[in-house]
RNA sequence: GCCUCUGUAGCUCAGUCGGUAGAGCAGGGGACUGAAAAUCCCCGUGUCGAUGGUUCGAUUCCGUCCGGAGGCA
């Protein structure tokens, strides 16, 4: 029998942690995250990475564990999550799901199986040399070349990162990713989940939370954080991350502080509304509107109503 | 008080030699299989400040009024 799990997703400053921690607490679980920037150490105000206190003594795994200078992936991901799942199943307690990921959750809880070595950091900066010389149509033909499906399906779009990704994947393993994409899902690899999806009736009631949420992280002490952060090696990954890089003109003197929070805010914005765009595409989700509900006690309730009424955790 | 400029989408502004208007940002929808806090696609009707006048027709020209900015006093 597959091991059962529980999930908590939704968009960022929504509430994931505390309900997630609530479960555990609930169902002798321990969390496991999934998000790709709290994996990395240093990062904790702009990840708004749990602290002990909001932790309440449970355990969470794959948080905090990574420098800034390493790469991470959906496929480590896949792989490191499925161990601390194997781990804590095997103590006998209840996994818990939780983070804003969307890629992240869906490949572990779809059971993707990835294959080793399809990612060559040589070849893909090659073929990003190659696109800037040539353009996206130069790409497409390309990848046209033996990859015709794929190739078709680009072409609207016209996603270079896809694009190159799908070259990228042929050259290294030689299959087409159109191939891979069709034997990847292993049913053999599927947990048994019931996922729970923060959201609001309004979407401004996320908006105010998170210009909210950016407000105490600067007065928690971001700027310094950024500062370290951004004076730190860091890798394709960690770049990424919201909460620093929009900074950087205000440390050049190039913006005012107040301009930068304010793009800070507007980024985590577009960030929260991708999320719901992911997940709400998901028929899985129990939705939980926290403008509806909004203590932790009240989505709590809500959770556990649905935890029973499935008979989800009996047996 | 006089003079000049200005008032167009939630914001910043184009524009219409008179035929009821369009960009960027914000906002909305969508895609997503090894970078995913990434990357990419689609979506623009708004009393053109108010009110009179000229005109077949005014957001556009003229008058008056009401905002805003600057200059002279």
């Amino acid at each position: 029998m597959n091991t059962k799990i529980l999930a908590v997703v939704g968009p960022t400053a929504s509430g994931k942690t505390s309900l997630a921690v609530e479960l555990a607490k609930v169902y002798d679980g321990e969390v496991v995250s999934a998000d790709s920037m709290q994996i990395y150490k240093k990062m904790k105000i702009a990840t708004a990475k749990p602290t002990a206190e909001e932790m309440c003594g449970i355990k969470h795994h794959l948080i905090d564990f990574l420098d800034t200078d390493c790469g991470y992936s959906v496929g480590q991901y896949v792989i490191d999550a499925r161990n601390a799942i194997d781990s804590i199943s095997s103590r006998g307690k209840t996994p818990v799901l939780c983070g804003g990921t969307g890629l992240y959750v869906d490949a572990l809880l779809g059971g993707i199986g990835f294959t080793d070595n399809s990612s060559d950091k040589k070849v893909r900066d090659e073929l990003l040399r190659v696109a800037s010389e040539n353009g996206v149509d130069y790409m497409l033909d390309m990848l046209g070349e033996f990859d015709s499906e794929s190739a078709e399906r680009l072409s609207e779009e016209k996603n270079l990162k896809r694009i190159i990704r799908a070259i990228e994947f042929y050259k290294t393993t030689g299959k087409t990713i159109t191939s891979q994409n069709l034997v990847s899902k292993n049913e053999n690899l599927k947990f048994d989940s019931l996922i729970f999806g923060l959201t609001a009736s309004d979407r401004q009631y996320i908006y105010d939370r998170i210009n909210r949420r950016v407000d105490i992280m600067m007065e928690q002490g971001l700027l310094g954080e950024a500062r370290r952060v951004l004076s730190s090696k860091l890798s394709e990954t960690s770049s990424k991350a919201i909460g620093y890089k929009q900074l950087e003109p205000y440390f050049r003197g190039e913006a005012t502080l107040e301009e930068c929070i304010e793009r800070l805010k507007t980024e985590t914005r577009h960030y929260a509304k991708r999320q719901l765009t992911w997940f709400r595409r998901n028929d899985t989700i129990n939705w939980i509107e926290i403008d509806k509900y909004p203590t932790v006690a009240e989505q709590l309730a809500v959770a556990c109503s649905v935890i029973d009424k499935k008979g989800f955790l009996d047996g």
